[in-house]
DNA sequence: TATATTGCTGACCGAACGGTCAGTAAGGAG
DNA sequence: CTCCTTACTGACCGTTCGGTCAGCAATATA
């Protein structure tokens, strides 16, 4: 692995769990066992290697597919029976599960409001054609906008995961354990399915 | 206003707005027009300023309140007849849309991961239990959790004000206006009601 | 009138911050 | 062997950080 790289990897590694203001150039050098100095031959400045990781981190998630294979999960005149579909878990849920640098960014991402790093992607509109044809077939009731009902989705995964360790405190019980991640998104595709399914 | 209050209002703000790392106390005196000194003369440190604000913030949401409140939407039993409740939005959603430095302070926990801010609260349980009395009745159907079921209204309510310029970023849409709020929790309550209505 | 107490200031501290720059070591190209 | 590029270092810069402390002015207490 070369430097740029080392540096690369401890960057995301330190931004995604303390942030970028609590983030210095000397703690990602000292971790990767180089100079500062050699962090500024490589990047620009902090801002530039800042948006190179979180960037990075976005585009790596290959959200278009992840979304793509949630929307299939509606088609019930497809693959899946009526019925099947509720005990599918999200691709979506399983890849954040899966990685948590991505999660813990986008939870800085919000709370920094630092939009300007997510561009518009297309990928969402296409889902959203798609959900409007299966409002046609009468799969999804119609009386919804596929928009929303995307955005839905992926919140109810994300602030799982942003979130959990909050709530449980105020229940009063660890939500971290694996049982309890299926135990949520099972409860929530339940509630979805049993909602959003059409008149036929 | 005494200097300790107005301290307290900027730290407030300002904690809110850019988090821990991101706000200096240098900026809060000079907000409130006061020396850095003050500041040291009223509270112990950066953080136990932190502490109290984010607390302050925490107690004053006036949660079990809320929750309750939330909960009886889901007695169609009660005051409410069956289907009203559907077009009802929590008291929870609506405190949210006016309190915009509660949902930052609670982005930057998540973020920070500050959970030890949060203290158990009782009224989860209360509300679980009321929904499971509602569950015996049969109003909600029995095969999920109640506080799965309460954790999932809180967080749909929590993600739309804490992630949807990210979202919407993604729909290359502007979801900050006013109407998209109702669009978005309407949306939400037609899948939960439709989803968790039990069997009578 | 003498004495604490409280609110508040300004000068100051060492440490850490992001960033610069001259210079060295190494390797590939001609 | 020379030249040029690339990877990398260490000393250094000015600025900002959280925090301290002696002291002043005003008010309450005795």
């Amino acid at each position: 692995m070369t430097g740029r790289e080392k540096i690369l990897k401890e960057a995301r590694s330190l931004f995604s769990e303390k942030g970028f203001s609590g983030t210095s150039m000397r703690m990602i050098a000292e971790n990767v066992g180089v100079t500062k100095s050699l962090i500024y031959h490589h990047f620009d400045s902090k801002r530039s290697l800042w948006r190179e990781v979180s960037q990075n981190i976005l585009e790596k998630a290959g959200l278009p597919e992840k979304i793509r294979e949630m929307v299939h999960t509606f088609d019930f005149g497809g693959r899946n029976g009526p019925g099947r579909a509720e005990g599918q878990i999200p691709p979506y849920f399983k890849f954040l599960k899966d990685n948590p640098e991505f999660v813990r960014m986008m939870a800085w991402l919000d709370a920094e409001q630092e939009i300007s790093l997510v561009s518009k992607n297309e990928f969402l509109e296409v889902a959203a054609e798609r959900l409007k044809e299966y409002q046609k077939k009468k799969y999804i009731r119609d009386d919804i906008d596929p928009r929303m009902l995307i955005i839905q989705m992926m919140a109810s995964c994300e602030i799982w995961f942003t979130a959990r360790e909050r709530l449980g405190m105020l229940l009063g019980e660890d939500l971290t354990q694996d049982e309890r991640d299926s135990e949520y998104i099972q409860t929530v595709m339940k509630l979805l399915f049993e909602g959003f399914k059409g008149s036929e």
